[in-house]
DNA sequence: ATACTATATTCATAATCTTGAATATAGGTG
DNA sequence: CACCTATATTCAAGATTATGAATATAGTAT
């Protein structure tokens, strides 16, 4: 296996969309699935199959807290050559960045940044 | 097509050896489909097969003169998104760069820069 | 025009990737 | 233990990629 295998190996690996998705809600630090369930509007099944492509890859690795797996990026390095994308296809983000506060997230995460929206009671 | 889309798309472009490999060949600037051939020791259909991805993905374009067809990286940012992936992949390239000097290249650059080994005639 | 050279295209098959559906598992809670 | 919740795995079919072989084409030179 020559360098330019092991390159083509770690592309492959975020040559997706879903997982370049995943990889950018990762920049702010852990994540647990179900937040990336509720933030990408994904089926809990599919995201699980990605996040093991990126496992496998050896750029993601979890953390059990109770209930929830947190998943993180494991080489910072990662994220300088996300940046490097925007410049060469042409197309910039729309959000800046990802923010952690999704109201749809049911994630412990999210629940302690989010002011809930009260149900009125008539 | 989002953001991902567009980025995935390019990524899996890049996303394999050879192409990686080429790329690599083009970043002293143009080069002959012959040169590759030589420097790489694949066989020419081969290269213009994935000389034809990166053509279709607008990476690459190329210029005739003569003979020659020379190609060339369109965007010079793809180098910069390059240059990240030794540092997390953790494999060094051996050869700091290519070079431009093969004796088994026939195309006219080469020709140019090399020194002949001289036949000996007795 | 003919022949040659450099490069491109077509075809076919094996391998790998994509993705949805269904199901399994592991850990926590009562 | 029984059940719930969060996450993982397996399966399968279709799509795409990888790659070798054979062949075609477009310029060039004579």
């Amino acid at each position: 296996m020559n360098v330019y295998d092991a390159q083509s190996d770690f592309l492959k690996a975020i040559s997706h969309s879903t997982r370049l998705a995943i990889l950018d809600i990762l920049r702010d630090g852990e994540q647990c699935v179900c937040h990336m369930e509720a933030t990408l509007n994904l089926r809990q099944a599919y995201i699980s199959q990605q996040l093991m492509v990126l496992k496998q890859a050896e750029l993601v690795d979890s953390r059990r807290d109770g209930l929830n797996l947190y998943y993180r990026v494991i080489k910072p390095e990662i994220f300088a050559l996300l940046d490097t994308l925007p410049s060469i296809t042409g197309v910039l983000p729309k959000k800046p960045k990802h923010k952690h506060a999704n109201a749809e997230c049911p994630c412990p995460k999210c629940a302690e940044g989010v002011v809930k929206p009260q149900l009125i009671q008539i």
